[in-house]
DNA sequence: GTAACTGCAAAATATTTGCATCCTT
DNA sequence: AAGGATGCAAATATTTTGCAGTTAC
């Protein structure tokens, strides 16, 4: 996949520039999720923090990445699975933080349970949000 | 429990304010989770918002109030059971957050599926965010 | 060449900290 | 009376916005 950044960006009409490639190679080397400090560091002083900010935002909206809700309420992002399309996301699966490092993972292997609601509610979409210690940390 | 603030307060050696028992009591009738702001709105001048964030910190650390993990990274917060202790949370129901209203909602008698993780991870808690319609806009 | 993207500056917002004063016990 | 809690001011951190200059196509 390392090599499909250039692709990624043109299938969702967006013009390769040298701040998407590298952010969007971050994401694609990493085995978790970033938040946007992980980037500003990962990236050195290359790139303006506002632009960091925008091209987050840019690959939110075209479904490239998407955010984690996590508990402690920091902003995390991950990369999408394929089938997510603009505005059409399938996120269901399952986000486990580590308590100790403090990474987080995209399990997308594991599905998601069936939560029963009570009468009423209708669900579009389910997060999970697992943490613990992770297989390096166990 | 309109009428055991302050046994609540108490109960956790916290001395017995005006603010505590306000914010405590906007927690109680509360139908769904809180935030800052909301707390902010609803509470008028009252109070600096410093002390806002001060009384909420001091409810999370004794385990009266808990944190939600929200897909947008909003912090909210929402009463912990009872079973909740100072530093031992039994956080495991599922939050539902309505897209339409924004209320957030937690549904204490929805148990948490289980979870199956790869082989080397353990789980010490388990999040469950649904998204969607509420029965109030479904 | 044109539209889109970036960097810089600055505004707006959110959160934390220090300290003097006031309140609970 | 003593310790903790609050209010105010200010420091820090985070995110957004406007605009002029630059780049991708």
């Amino acid at each position: 996949m390392l090599h499909g950044i250039n692709e990624t960006l043109k299938r969702n009409q967006l013009s390769i520039t040298d701040s998407r490639k590298k952010i969007l190679e971050l994401f694609v080397r990493a085995s978790g999720a970033l938040a946007h400090a992980d980037i500003e560091n990962q990236s050195g002083t290359e790139f303006d923090r506002v632009t960091i900010y925008r091209t987050l935002q840019t690959f939110v909206e075209k479904g490239i990445i998407h955010t984690i809700p996590t508990a402690d309420n920091s902003v995390r992002y991950a990369l999408c699975k394929d089938a997510c399309t603009e505005g059409h996301h399938h996120d269901d699966h399952v986000h486990f933080m580590c308590d100790d490092c403090g990474k987080t993972y995209c399990l997308d292997h594991v599905t998601v349970p069936a939560v029963a609601l009570p009468k009423g509610f209708q669900a579009t979409q389910t997060d999970v949000i697992v943490s613990g210690k992770c297989m390096n940390c166990a």
